[in-house]
DNA sequence: CATGAATGAGGCTTCATTCAT
DNA sequence: TATGAATGAAGCCTCATTCAT
């Protein structure tokens, strides 16, 4: 059984208290509304009609406008990382972390449309996101370090390139210059910025996974 | 003798018509602006004040808030463009194009900060802006091609992921992630992208310019 | 007891809800500004000014000043011709009836200043209140024909030239060219033009009502 | 020879000073302009450039706006009376009076389309041209009882009334609701209203001219 | 918790008019 | 006379936010 894409947020907070509901719902509501409009664009107004509540109710829930973006586009970092952490719990290899990750996490975000653009419009706005999603690739990088398959030295410039990078591709994906091939080329490009060999960069971009 | 960074437009507009005039202090003014506020915090009463013009001055230059903003994104790439290329007009090889044009690119926005800003924001938001990079760009992967130095498909992804790591790079030099060595650090990452031999593009992305 | 003549739509409107009521008093704000300043003249800013409210209020209420002009001069039109038809409701005879709807129209929008001033204004502009005036003058016109009373043949323009008489005569009446009588006057002109015989046209014109 | 219906104004000054010529030109101007967007929304600057002129030019002709408004509509109105003199020079009858210059105004107003909307918009915004048009129709109203053939007493409001069909009859020429016969129609009510035998009066009003 | 009316600052744009050339 | 750039007041409208219910 699956949910519809628009409210997955609000699915997942079935069980929990009313005012939690409701604010899955604004989350849910303002994802859409990203999607359609913009993070600029989106009102206040337009997301608690999205979510069909009274535009006050809002302030119940996030202090600001401000507030909503950043855990908007933190909650999607987060739930799509879950997913991942799920996808690669027993991968070793970085090289296949790597590749794998963007590769899953293009997957992830182009599939629930709303979350893809949110990401997309979020990543350059708020340095929150992007550290995040630097914290987690570091990780992968300095393993494939330690693993001696990554020959370049990992920096806060080396991780914001990467992570860029995965961001970049996902946006291609979105706006159609790239089609569901998009994570296997972001992947093989990325191994290969990082110093893997462009036979093995290739192999362990566009193996199935 | 150098001109202030924050009038460079008006600068080389000093002897044209007033009008002229008129359109480059206000194309000076929103550089400013934007580097200061943001492409869409940016209003246009700010930008007049800016310019020490009434607002409405602002209407007899430029339809539109969008217009000046594409105006402005696109004469600033077209002036970098102007100066890159009388720095690399007699370069052939592909691996040197590419390496000298990312490190001047970087050299030359980071340096006048107004545009670094400028060119970040708006490469986002502007499609027209990143076509027009796209284009200039995919001259040289293509000339690598058939130099045989690039062991990969030009296509519009590749322009979208390389154009769009020249700009991430410009975005982590401007905000300080990076120092002056963000070009070759760039320049290095893309030619390996590319299938340069690592040694050698370290060698090319370092070399003295 | 009598209601101040400036705030009849807010009067009627206070056992509805809040909303509702703010809506009333926009539109006899809008009508006390359309009499002093014009139809053209008349801004947002000074009506809601007038109302006593935020500007801002005024579009929780209406789409755009077109939509208020509109509501505006629907609501006095419909108004008028409730007055109208609870005063005309068992009258048969058209010579009567048209002779008493003049001047009982002319009679009650020139007493309620604003209504008159907004119908006068309102009358060339707004081709909706045209219409809606010609509909009803209309089913006179033709029971007229049908009463054998009126010879004439009743089409688009007739009815324009009579409802466009009405108007005329209103105006006059608003503008000091005529006083009390102009309401008789019309009638008895309308009725000639009808081709009423003049004896009895005056007649119906000057009856007493 | 003919001269275009645009450029009227612009035709009979050619042989006047430079000054007269331009404003003229801006009288024509005036007129397209009114014409297409309306009295109120024509702008200044719409006009100059209608009459292919700098905007300033406009204020070394005409003090204002409001002068220009003021004076398009009586050159206009002028001009028409002068057309309608010549036509009814020597028509003594104020039966054949009346009914030709109604006919001939609307003929000459509605063909000359630029004339014919600044006519109708201007007519109940400017009282000048009420009075200048209340005075030309006076003089035959007047005849008319002297000769003993209207039944009616003569004062402002039946001047306004009468005036004021002939400009409803003329816009409804314009905006299609009548046709050719407008005037014919229009003539017909008018020597109604004015006592006139109907059988007489249809006669007259679609008397071949 | 929720509602939804109200607020008012602030953005965009137009336009009559002035003024230096 | 003519030009056309410049002015700045004023209009329209949006939107984040508050508050009484």
């Amino acid at each position: 059984m699956t949910v519809p894409q628009s409210s997955l947020f609000a699915a997942k907070a079935k069980h929990l208290g009313k005012s939690a509901r409701s604010r899955a719902r604004l989350i849910d509501a303002a994802l859409a509304v990203f999607a359609r409009e913009g993070l600029e664009a989106a009102s206040v107004n337009e997301i608690t009609r999205e979510a069909e509540m009274a535009n006050g109710t809002f302030y119940l829930h996030f202090k600001d406008k401000d507030e909503l973006t950043s855990v908007v586009a933190l909650s999607v970092a987060a739930e799509i990382v879950h997913e991942m952490d799920e996808a690669m719990a027993d991968i070793d290899d970085a090289i296949e972390r790597v590749s794998l990750g963007t590769r899953q996490f293009i997957h992830i975000a182009s599939e629930r449309l709303n979350w893809g653009w949110a990401f997309c419009q979020a990543f350059w706005v708020l340095p929150e996101l992007r550290k995040e999603a630097g914290q987690y690739l570091r990780r992968d990088l300095e393993r494939g370090v330690a693993q001696g398959v990554f020959s370049i030295r990992v920096d806060d410039f080396l991780v914001e390139m990467v992570s860029s990078l995965v961001n970049v591709a996902l946006f291609a994906r979105m706006n159609g210059t790239a089609g569901a091939e998009a994570g296997s080329k972001a992947a093989e490009m990325q191994l290969r910025m990082l110093g893997v060999d462009p036979d093995r960069a290739k192999q362990a971009a566009w193996r199935a996974s």
